[in-house]
RNA sequence: CAAGUAAAUCGCCUUAUCGCUUUCCGUUUUUUCGGAAGGAGGAAAGUCCGAACACCGUAGUGCAACAUAGUGGUUAAUGGCCACCAGUCGUGAGAUUAGGAAAAGUGCAACAGAAAGAAUGUACAGGUAAUGCUGUAGUGAAAUCAGGUAAACUCUAUGUGGUGCAAUGUCAUGUAUACCAACGUCCCGAUAUCGGGAGAGGGCUGCACGCCCGAUUGUUGGAGGGUAGACAGCUAAAGUUUGCUGGUAACAGUAAACUCAGAUAAAUGAUAAGGGCUUAAUCUUUUUAAAUUCAUUUUAAAAAAAUAAAGUACAGAAUUCGGCUUAUAGAUUUGCUUAAAAA
């Protein structure tokens, strides 16, 4: 159901208790400026993944730098999810934050991007691995 | 022309591809899909004033606290805005004002001066028993006479209840349980009670055994509560644009046309190509001026075209309006001023 580049309202993580969950029990990965929290879990809704994303307002304290990072970070989400999520079964929310202090361009988010997506399924594979 | 001054306006565009969101239609319960239309600003910012709206509070009055302070006007309202007067600054266009009261009281005061109130005194002259006792000079804006200062307390006049859309209202899964109702136990001994046994159910570990609790409990329903979340509040209004009329103006009246964001970990975007605009370069051409020469060449200024660069601001709605303040690459328009110096 991934293989389009959309990325619509049903696949944001928005629940406030969620989002709270994945912060206290979540793990995760990092590759600055990106580090991607991520935590088992299901939904009523169809859909397997949930992805939010996040700035630090300490760090960019103007509302305009936050909104443009958030954005580039949802295209680049968008146009990579496809390539590395299909062939994963288990439901998952998953929240990215930018933890850089420069303001970013596409291209770097989105090497970072495959770069985080790539150890994600490294962490994952080895879990399920030591599991059976 | 240049420099300045005041006010107003704009503040990147086009195409392609991939996306987001609202409404409507196909379409009907949902999902999915397709189509159409809409989708940030002059400050959306700071949250500094004033309102609408909502809830809470509230006899009346006074005190306190806070705010404001020339006069008149404007408005839903204001501490905003407009006009005028006065002071200050500027050659000027203009800018700016913390512009009520010192005959209620308290405080403060540079330099100069003996002294700026509770302390003392210079020179000359006059006077006395004696003494700054008296006058003039001297210092200073102001000298036993008082004055200045209220971006010092204070006084006067006027005004002000508080909290804010995370207000507030409706619905409400799940969880826990103060409450209410109904239903749910048998046997033996003894009888308002007590003792013994069994016992639905619960706990100890998922199961079995075992142990513990056991009607003071259990189940069902209701009520209350109001968490996750949903809906309303929420965008057609002190609305926008244009014209006319009145007014010096702020503004008011009137006519026509128009409907113009509604997200909620928060949409309005990303990429590529091309084009604008600005800046200082380089080169070419033309014009003008100066110098020089047999031809001409050199230098300076202006304009036009080309080349390859760099830059293209400040900044993102969150209940809604009216203001204020602050940030802002660059561009445009209009009114007005210019003493001295230079042309």
């Amino acid at each position: 159901m991934s293989l389009k580049f959309s990325f619509s309202k049903k696949e944001k993580l928005k629940s406030k208790k969620l989002i709270d969950a994945l912060f206290v029990k979540g793990q995760s990965v990092s590759a600055y400026p990106l580090r991607l929290v991520y935590m088992p879990t299901t939904f009523s809704e169809d859909v397997l993944f949930k992805t939010g994303v996040s700035v630090s307002k300490r760090i960019f304290k103007h509302a305009i730098d936050r909104n443009r990072i958030k954005r580039l970070m949802r295209e680049a989400y968008r146009l990579n999810k496809a390539v590395y999520f299909n062939n994963i079964s288990a439901p998952y929310a998953f929240m990215i934050l930018y933890i850089g202090k420069e303001k970013p361009t596409l291209v770097q988010l989105e090497s970072k991007m495959k770069i985080l997506f790539e150890k994600f399924s490294t962490a994952q594979s080895t879990l399920t691995s030591l599991e059976k």
